[in-house]
DNA sequence: GATGAATGAGTATTCATTCAT
DNA sequence: GATGAATGAATACTCATTCAT
């Protein structure tokens, strides 16, 4: 479906084993490992993460007891499969403060966010609802946070950016952007551009017509406790 | 929990009902067709749309059998369960066109769409992901589009609103805030205001730092297929 | 495979149900409940509590769903069909203390007992291991050591008991025996009263030739702990 | 957990193994051989017969394919385990024969059984319901009988056992007793002794008060086919 | 020979839907 | 009409056993 994801998806392979982090797989294995991840992350872009894991195991042509040795649960596997994904957003955020223009650094973080969400519900689901993965998403969370803020208060130091704007906005920013991007995709799977636009231009620093933000933001402490409210159990 | 959603779901009732769409039900069966949507309401908003119709006949505290003789399948009750709201977004299009000043017109017309949506995942789950429901919401939206158009060229004839806004950005903008609004809603239900506001400042006209969008606008006949993508299958 | 099995069973009905103690289930789900306990009690008492529950539906001509729907869990139905047994202990032992010589009222509760167990592996398995229903069975203990204890002491005071016999004795003479039915008992079914006879001979009042018992006996709390201990967890 | 467990152990190597009774495995899997058997022991013992082969593979240091390129099925596994452990019975059964005074030979005999079984719960289940391993059981019970029928005759020549005693109850007996050890054994792992007492209280010769075995005894041939009526199968 | 990967039937439990009372 | 009983496919997960490496 898209050949960056299952580039990600190699990344994911052998370490990341949950028997034994050092020893890598047997060939056999590792084939079938990255056919699961690959098929698992089919499926779930296609048909949300409640599909279960015999319909991943017949996809991916492993037999469930395949899938189960590889991944003790279900969440392990959704674990698994987006662990890569979450880590980069550090690296994406690390990049974007190299960047020269405080602007451009900020910008350039959250749009390859959105970009990286938009291809994947699974993800997207994961970082927002924490169904599955809660430990993984609040640990990269609480890695992340503090990049996020340094690239906000860069542009904002440079009046590039309204001083009413806080670090926890961004996610809020993004994982809307990237909501929206789900919706319409078929039909035009860029269009989420124009509303990133229009949320960039709303950015822009106080000047005549912009109205101040009418409530505070959430305290980064608070990001926490908001994902656990969220979360659905699941069955 | 809410007294403006049940009063919307006596409306819903008669001519919706499945059997014979032109002969009213009989006060006894009507007065169950009742209990049942409120008890769907309650419990679909506390709990998702995944509970099952068992705890919703206990929570309306009739059979099983009774919710199936009123709503066909599971779908039908969802359905029914919002048409009234849908229908109602009608409404507020057309109290919003009422207002003299066409920017506060639009703003409000949003505010109370998200505000709608906001307090309910039921409806929103169905507005965006039409997994339930979907005819209705394709009608729905055929009748509104017009409505909202006008909204949005008022204020842009008004210089209050960028000209490259399209009418059909409207409801992604709406869908992308309600679903914002899940988000931290348990910490700070007011939340979402910050970025409709943000949202609100880049929907100003074109100056000098606001960048033309980039992607085109979906036409309205496109919304509909792109409906029809998202939805995913239920059991 | 035992009509007087059979007949307890139907003591376990009506108001043994989950739902509602006070209102009779309607005839056929009656019916139907009646068929999955004897099936319950012939597939438990052939194959051991280990069968399936779709097994047990199989045998009792009904879907697993309508055995769930009479009983939540296995762990119920396990219990559901043998509490009038359990609760049956009460009665022998109120009745034996009605015996006018203290060994008759004794030696007859004994092999009431024992009796009992002897033809429901089921019962003997959840009083002996508490695998299922241990709350059951630890409320049931707990209202019959006393009754126990006078059976004793009233047959030591008369000095037809070795003096050095306690009340928790008892228990473990009988699961002792019983277990020793399952043995044997298809070739002679009644093979163990000759080890309950070398039992009660051996209870007989101290003389010469007869040793002390070397080790105390168990403390009426220590009964509880070690049921605790000897449960193994169902998967 | 127990020395002479692990020594008897070492007897059932050799010529026990599956493949080709006469030639001696190489020292490796001689050595694989005995650490499954180790594993194996410790592991039913500590959580019973029903963990898996994976798990016993585990604690041994081995793959699951060792195990069974030992061992064809989980049964032979069992048996092998515990074959030594019969094969002891007869050692015991011929020690009890030296001891001068008739009364200890056989009470030393039924001693060693009984603690024997009780520390292994395996072993006991094997024997009682012969779950695994039948023919072993079976064949060593052929062996042992004539024994242990000295035993009683001695004893009762003697004048020190009831004159009614027949040899086939004193494994019954011995079983008995197995199984009141599991019970209570981690509150007071010596309280099977109290009814080991009682029992040989109960074997003594025929005095007043003690009432005539009321049943025969089992026949020597009678045994094999009641054991054969006990085995729940296995999955 | 040893390893551990692969398999798939089996387990308890849930739930949308149908149907007898 | 209303009730709630019956159904069975579906779900996550386990484990004895086989087989490729």
């Amino acid at each position: 479906m898209k050949p960056e994801g299952l580039r990600d998806l190699a990344d994911a392979a052998g370490p990341a084993d949950a028997a034994d982090p050092a020893r890598p797989l047997r060939r056999d294995a590792e084939r079938n490992r990255q056919r699961i991840l690959k098929a698992a992350w089919e499926v779930f872009n296609e048909q949300g993460l409640e599909v279960s894991l015999d319909e991943v195991a017949r996809h991916a042509g492993v037999g469930v007891g395949t899938v189960y040795r590889r991944f003790h649960t279900k969440e392990e596997l959704v674990e698994a499969l987006f662990v890569s994904r979450i880590d980069s957003v550090a690296a994406l955020a690390e990049a974007a403060a190299e960047v020269p223009d405080p602007w451009s650094g900020l910008v350039s973080f959250m749009e390859q966010m959105v970009e990286m969400l938009a291809g994947d519900a699974g993800l997207r689901h994961m970082l927002m609802f924490a169904t599955y993965g809660r430990d993984r998403v609040s640990y990269a969370r609480q890695r992340n946070a503090p990049l996020v803020g340094r690239l906000v208060e860069r542009a904002q130091a440079a009046g590039q950016v309204r001083s009413d704007l806080a670090a926890t906005d961004i996610p809020f920013l993004i994982f809307t952007l990237a909501e929206a991007t789900q919706f319409g995709r078929a039909v035009s799977p860029q269009i989420w551009r124009r509303y990133f636009n229009i949320i960039l231009d709303g950015l822009r620093p106080e000047r005549a017509g912009v109205t101040p933000l009418p409530v505070p933001a959430l305290l980064p402490e608070e990001m926490e406790s908001t994902m656990r409210q969220n979360a659905p159990r699941h069955r």
